[in-house]
DNA sequence: TCTGGGGTCCTTGTACCT
DNA sequence: TCTGAGGTACAAGGACCC
């Protein structure tokens, strides 16, 4: 699902290209959530369909290539895609659904080789230079797992094929939709130059217009600056990260098993809030999710940070770090409400606020040390006896003291 | 012309310790 | 005792990714 627009001109898309040299695989669905949701309503094939909430403050999250043709593309605002296609058909996302699928996808990746590496539900790396012998070269492996994925699920995806995760992540970009692109290695300078330099992983909006500034607007361009001259102007790791991929140079190997480093949530406001105690109700709510997920994924943490977004959209956040990690969430709550009470936006119109743990280990490796009257494990049993009621009864079959108050007025509403 | 949600990583500043 | 350098941890903000 990619948000990055490439408008510069790659070379063609090459299938018989020499693929020696080249084990790693970038795997992309074409606009994965609206493929999904066309399995199940085929007579909107062929026409703009939107996935993202018809109502409130939202943004797309997937387009087919048909609404993209009206320059309606991924994290657009929803109301100006309806303005630029309003003969599009909405759709209101079901993440449930996609996971599904995404799960069903990995799967068939993992029949492959072991070593992949999701990178979001749509897409992943795969290394799959130790199947040469079972399944052949790295193009005819994509051209499998192409095939295995329309036959399996009715939906296309892109591959491409490079030396490195980077350069077959933009080749795969390259050839979207239903494409796939082998980048030889000695081919692959060529390859990149042409590109314009927000194709490059780590460019978003404010980096390229650092380096227009500086007159670069290619890849080329690009590599022909000093490295010095980069990290001055970027930063240390940003201005040699962007001059070793300026010349392909991505070491980075496919990781099966990346650990999560932390885990939040967040909540846009329907309207914008400055009401302290519905703020407090949200934080709970964050907290509690925050907590289960930890609990379900064997996660304590030691970093409590809390995100505040005012309604002018500027951002602050406040953290605090723990003496000891927790994944409960009456502790959780309450360092996010001492944070939120310390940052002085009581009385302030906010439209976001959101939880996040950092510092993340596993649960079992955690050693536990409470301090005198600490309550924890009276709050830890009680949690866990809820997420044992969730799991058998649903989500709403505990609900905090505090919360039940909304629950109520969603149910009179 | 309005901007979701779940993340990672980097930079900068500060505090503390040796 | 004071001061500065260097290392480390933490906090805050921001850019970027999908």
């Amino acid at each position: 699902m990619s948000r990055k627009q490439i408008t510069g001109i790659g070379p063609a898309p090459r299938t018989g290209a020499d693929d020696s040299g080249c084990p790693i695989l970038h795997v992309d669905m074409d606009a994965f959530f609206a493929s999904v949701e066309l399995l199940e309503r085929p007579e909107l094939r062929g026409r703009p369909v939107i996935v993202g909430s018809p109502a409130g403050r939202g943004v797309v999250l997937s387009a087919t290539y048909e609404a993209r043709a009206y320059g309606v593309h991924s994290a657009m605002p929803m109301s100006r895609a309806r303005r630029l296609c309003p003969q599009a058909v909405i759709i209101p996302p079901s993440h449930g659904k996609y996971s599904e699928v995404s799960k069903g996808v990995m799967e068939i990746f993992h029949t492959i080789t072991p070593l992949v590496e999701p990178i979001a539900s749509d897409e992943a790396f795969l290394d799959v230079g130790g199947a040469r012998r079972r399944l052949g070269p790295p193009a005819a492996v994509a051209a499998l797992i192409k095939e295995q994925v329309l036959d399996r699920y009715g939906i296309t995806c892109s591959v491409g094929v490079a030396a490195s995760k980077f350069v077959a992540k933009l080749a795969s970009k390259q050839c979207k939709p239903d494409g796939l692109l082998v980048v030889p290695a000695d081919e692959v300078v060529s390859f990149l130059h042409p590109l314009p330099v927000s194709a490059l992983w780590g460019v978003g909006e404010r980096t390229e217009q650092s380096l227009v500034r500086l007159g670069i607007r290619t890849v080329g361009d690009l590599a022909r600056v000093p490295q010095g001259t980069l990290q001055r102007e970027l930063g240390q790791a940003v201005g040699g990260h962007l001059a070793a991929l300026a010349w392909g140079r991505d070491e980075r190997p496919v990781t099966a098993h990346v650990p999560d480093k932390s885990i939040g949530n967040e909540e846009t406001f329907a309207a914008d809030v400055d009401d302290p105690d519905v703020i407090r109700r949200e934080l709970l709510r964050l907290s509690e999710r925050v907590a289960a997920r930890m609990r379900k994924g064997g996660h304590v943490g030691r970093t409590v940070s809390v995100k505040l977004r005012r309604a002018d959209f500027t951002t602050i956040s406040r953290s605090r770090t723990l003496r000891e990690p927790t994944d409960v969430a009456q502790v959780i709550y309450a360092t996010a409400c001492e944070l939120f009470q310390a940052a002085g936006l009581e009385r302030v119109r906010l439209r976001l606020v959101g939880v996040r743990m950092e510092n993340l280990r596993p649960a079992q490796e955690a050693t536990r040390q409470l301090g005198l009257g600490e309550r924890e494990t009276g709050w830890r049993e009680a949690e866990q006896a809820m997420d044992k009621a969730i799991r058998r009864f649903g989500p709403d079959a505990v609900v905090p003291a505090s919360l039940v108050r909304g629950k109520l007025d969603e149910i009179e509403t």
